[in-house]
DNA sequence: GCCTAAGCGAGACGGTACGTCCCGTCTTAGT
DNA sequence: ACTAAGACGGGACGTACCGTCTCGCTTAGGC
């Protein structure tokens, strides 16, 4: 995921374990100290590895981090709990527990406000993190059009469109509660966010939607 | 606001005009620099003063931007434009502005990266910028209620439950679509976006809410 | 010896107690820290005075680290002990011991360093400390020609450069086994001393020297 | 002369030319700045160095002057010019032109003068200074023997004594000729010098004095 | 089995910013 | 006019990391 180079034909090869045990070190380093006292000197110690082995393979702090998180998010998977509600309610839950882990919390913040000005970074948090997540939104609106809970699909941009609203109303408010509001987002939340948010959903007049 | 020394009696009283030099001096060098290239050394040239005069003032880089970037959301307003989805569009779009501008996209999400490990640095996010906010909500509940949008209060902790259920979704989902989707929170997405949400709140079970 | 302002007529007097408490605060600081790590903010505070009392009657830590050594040297005194030999083993052994004392040491050698790229200290230390001590070699000779222990005067000229000669010996000789060699000037080196540098000076060819 | 570390085997090796150009860069310093002007930043610039790695090599300013000023006395050499009165008139008037220099006047009565509250210093003031150019004093006393000017040795201790009483004497007229007196220590008063210093040596009652 | 090119650890390198300390000046109010 | 208090613009400090470099050593693949 990190190592772009075309891995030449010649030469001794990249030791694999030492990315896993960067990574790791790395989110070791940011429940430890946090983002902004995370140093590369420090995670290569901590990885048992030249700081030159972690420059090869990685561009700087950000892109590490990025990948680094990237992974706590991999384990994120939709349950099927039989109602849409509960569906939702369930992954609503999961992502804020992953949210709550210092390493996420500490990291994933500060990548994404460093992407605010680094076209790339942003890409590569999209790529790695969003777009692979947007995958639970697919499969439960499709699991509820199934099941009838939801109108099918009207055309392939609404639903773009609608799953993009979906994501940043779910994701902002969760990352919202846990980062700014510093409040649990528990079941209790998770109850009332879902009800809003299916009962806005479901009723739209927005056809689809 | 940031300065909670009791001013004493005697001695040379602290320049007033350094405080709001630094403050511009701040958002000017994160537009330019960013969050991250930000440097107190800089920010105090550009303020023509000495880096001692901003260390006197404020702890470091957190507390000078949020005090820098809490002015910014000041300037929001809640417009009367006669019913409550004209109402929150308005607000949703102004607020997005803000947010769409350089200086609080850099700082603003750095800080709140960095209040995950500090806790006094979040309860003067909170203090400064979430807080003298969210007066906006209850406004615009108050308003609503008077027409009639809304029913009225149940009970104070019902209401403040969910005065902080919309902060989150409505702050959470502008922000998630500005900085980590990258789009323009623009009238069409602010239009879809507050249908969802009234229809969310309208119909709830929950009374008041 | 400080303050060269004319004193004005008019205004509030200058409070003279001040004058004593800075420079007993300076030799104080002297002890206790040194000269590098001397501050004229902290003597004032020591001497219960404000930097600016300080400022107006000293031009700056030179000046005053002279002035406040130059009293340690006023009490050195020419004893009468029958012969110039025990003459001079006593004020050389005095001279030893103030230039023993942590105040003197710290701070005399330390101006005379600045004095070498400042001739107006230099100047100052001429006349604040050495000329001042001048005296006693003079009031030696002198009293060592009553006695016959030296040939009388040949002239102005070449008596002021044999005192020179000799304070150079003296002075020099002393300070370097004080601060350099690291060792006690005692009663054992100054019987040496003293034995070398009168028959180095009784026989001389040069009359009067 | 200053980097005690016992050079590992590992990692890239310190650079040589570093040492030279620092040290070079020193001198220069104490020329146009003098020792109280001097600032370690601005020798790291003027040597083309960064800060760190002047500071990896010295502990702080008064080691590197230190240092940089024992290189201007290896040059010292005692010349053979037939008596023992020349040898010495030679050496000193030497000593005398290298104290002259302005790197050595700002920066060694600095370094003395530190000296007096750092023991470490002293030391290295003395091994890399004093105890170097002894070697003179040896060297004079044992070719005066030869020659029959002076008795032979009587013993270790009292040679020892000897010798350093000698260079008390004559480094400390010197100095405080060059540094005190502010007059220049040229030929006259170096011949004047001499001649007191043998007589009081030649004559001695102590044998070997 | 030997060669060789890349990888590896270590750590020095030129730099930048840090946050602190002190400088010497100034601006208050109070004596 | 003097004082104490303390903020001011400024400069250097010594430290921490940055990302790069230069070492000598290791290691696997292709010959």
């Amino acid at each position: 995921m990190q190592s772009r180079t075309p891995a030449s034909r010649t030469g001794r090869p990249r030791s694999a374990a030492a990315d896993a045990a960067i990574l790791a070190a790395t989110r070791e380093a940011l429940v430890e100290l946090g983002w902004s006292k995370l140093t590369l000197g420090d995670v290569a110690t901590r990885a048992g590895v030249a700081k030159t082995t972690l420059y090869r393979r990685w561009a700087g702090k950000n892109e590490l981090v990025v990948d680094a998180v990237a992974e706590l998010f991999d384990e994120l998977e939709l349950p099927d709990r039989g109602t849409l509600a509960a569906d939702i309610e369930g992954v609503v839950l999961r992502f804020a527990a992953i949210l709550a882990r210092p390493e996420a919390k500490s990291g994933l913040m500060a990548v994404v406000a460093e992407s605010t000005r680094d076209e790339a970074l942003r890409e590569r948090i999209r790529a790695s993190i969003v777009d692979r997540q947007k995958r639970l939104v697919h499969t439960g609106r499709a699991r509820a059009q199934e099941r009838g809970e939801l109108p099918p699909e009207t055309g392939p941009e609404d639903a773009a469109r609608t799953v993009d609203l979906i994501f940043d109303i779910v994701a902002g408010a969760v990352v919202h509660r846990t980062l700014v509001s510093a409040e649990p987002a528990d079941e209790d939340w998770v109850r009332d966010f879902t009800r809003v948010l299916l009962l806005g959903l479901s009723g739209s007049a927005r056809p689809g939607m």
